[in-house]
DNA sequence: CTGTTAGCGCTTTCAT
DNA sequence: ATGAAAGCGCTAACAG
């Protein structure tokens, strides 16, 4: 059933019925009417593909991350894609799993697709992406970057201060009187080091002892807390705080330093980062930083829209994260 | 840069550019470098929307879940668009929150999109959408319901047994010595239902006092878990193990049980569900029942491949859950 | 092996 | 207010 037969049936011309189907206004209310019957009768839906070949425009808009399964990513792809859908456009959903050769092969489809617009969530893409490349690849389709920076045409960024974060909760653990900091670094991506980054400058600033030795390179994941800490311990290291690059790392350094029998938070302070459904859920409950990735997300979203429809103004900005007060610090 | 103009600079026509660009064999080798040549040299990608047009398939489907926040939804639709990515098909994200509106409306569009099939992730769709509703409205599009069912034309299920899973909970308590069991319903779907109904048949057939009055309704959240605990307490209830619906609401029950001063597992076992990273922060780690979501999508994936592809036999089909062992029980 | 032509289903001038 | 016709960028049947 095409725009044809509903012409045919309805006895006008296919202009008309396109014009129904659009609210244009001229159109004589009874001409209107009888299309409109016809219309409901068969359900017709009018096909997107033929209108976007038109319009060159399929109301798509493409989101990368690296893993929806990481909380932090599926809140904020959830609320992205929440919002692009009440403003009409559906979400194409890419797990890269920061690897480049994905990113690049969704990024070549995406413009195959000729996607409205574009979404990397997260800073491994600065990484992944250098400029000329993003833009030979996309061809002038606006991207805005969630937590992340590229020089390029038509690319926009929300940015999070995530060295400030860390800063506030090594200013908190100070603050309670630590004095033997310790940072697990999770990850390798440009946030990752901005963090770590974030650590050495505050706990300089509080004129504690500090430098790389006090940076512990572990995994992003329960296991990694448990085996960084557990390190420290073999090492004989003096600790009284750990500060942690995400919320699942420090609960792992949480449940490690239980184990050998000392307490959180007053012999060891612990802080995660996130401000997630794992930082409840530790026992006791994470003091954690809330890197806010719902307004992250409606600001790229509302960024990504003003660059697609050339309305407001735009421009990128940059989130200060807050620090949520738990139990471990 | 449409195919007239690689044509035109490769002196050919556009059928001949079209082969090229879809590896057909009858062209002349250096008629095909030659074209390849100038394809290389602008960066060329035909649109999939003319494509489509054409073809009447944008490679597309689209993936409806409650919300992709909830982990085990992740770690499904996580697997359903790696798996389908590697077959060539771009997903698209809906979260209908588990709103009968929204839902008809994903459906609208996907059907508008001409998507070439459809992946219900989660037992509310059985609840939501009627056979006659959803027949009139997909019009054709198979459909998989990854966990539910609806009996309509082109509509296949990958089921997954939850009252077996919840029995094996249950007998796995009953083997520790439990003999005062209660279950936290936390959710309200037809697989909520089967898990409850589970409960209650293994309670029955190992000879424990159980019923109705057995089962406390919450909220499927951390703190939904510690007020039906406490809710116990308060009405005095004895009770030497829990099994829970959810991974998240048995965290919040063993928050709970610990608070009051008794031990978990020796004096309350508690059990979880879905075996996610939830059952491992937990401490000590949830007993729970693996349901296993990665290969539900797998399956999922193979069958509405089949399906739209026309290949292989399909038919519809059940997964058995098993338990893995934590600490809490 | 290659080119010509007719659609795919719609929107959008341009006439009337 | 309505209709005829061109065209969006491609594929595929047909002709040569």
């Amino acid at each position: 059933m095409n725009i044809y037969d509903i012409a045919k049936e309805a006895g006008v011309s296919i202009s008309t019925v396109s014009r129904v189907l659009n609210h244009k206004s001229n159109v004589k209310e009874d001409t209107r009417q009888r299309v409109e019957a016809v219309l409901e009768k068969h359900q017709y839906r009018p096909s997107a593909i033929a209108r976007g070949l038109v319009s060159s425009s399929m109301r798509t808009v493409a989101v990368l991350t690296v893993d929806i399964r990481v909380p932090h990513y599926a809140r904020t792809a959830y609320t992205i894609e929440r919002e692009f859908s009440r403003r009409g456009y559906e979400v194409m959903l890419c797990n890269t799993g920061g690897e480049r050769d994905e990113t690049a092969k969704y990024l070549r489809v995406a413009v195959e697709k000729n996607v409205d617009g574009i979404v990397l969530v997260g800073s491994v893409f600065n990484t992944i992406c250098t400029a000329p490349e993003i833009e030979s690849l996309l061809g002038g389709i606006p991207m805005v970057l969630a937590n992340g920076k590229v020089d390029a045409e038509r690319s926009y960024s929300v940015l999070v201060d995530d060295g400030y974060g860390i800063g506030l909760a090594v200013d908190h653990l100070v603050k309670r009187g630590c004095r033997d900091l310790y940072y697990l670094k999770d990850l390798d991506t440009v946030s990752a080091r901005l963090k770590c980054e974030g650590f050495l400058d505050a706990v300089r600033r509080a004129g504690l002892e500090g430098g790389r030795r006090h940076v512990i390179e572990t995994d992003m994941s329960l296991e990694g807390g448990v085996r960084a800490v557990e390190k420290l311990l073999r090492e004989g290291r003096r600790f009284d705080g750990i500060v942690c690059g995400e919320d699942i790392t420090a609960a792992g350094a949480v449940k490690a330093v239980q184990r050998c029998g000392r307490s959180v938070p007053d012999d060891v302070a612990v802080t995660g980062y996130n401000n997630s459904e794992y930082a409840r859920i530790c026992e006791p409950p994470l003091t954690t930083i809330d890197n806010k990735p719902e307004l992250v997300a409606m600001l790229s979203v509302q960024l990504l829209t003003s660059l697609i429809e050339d309305t407001d103004a735009y421009s990128s900005c940059t989130i200060q994260p807050e620090i949520v007060q738990g139990g471990t610090a």
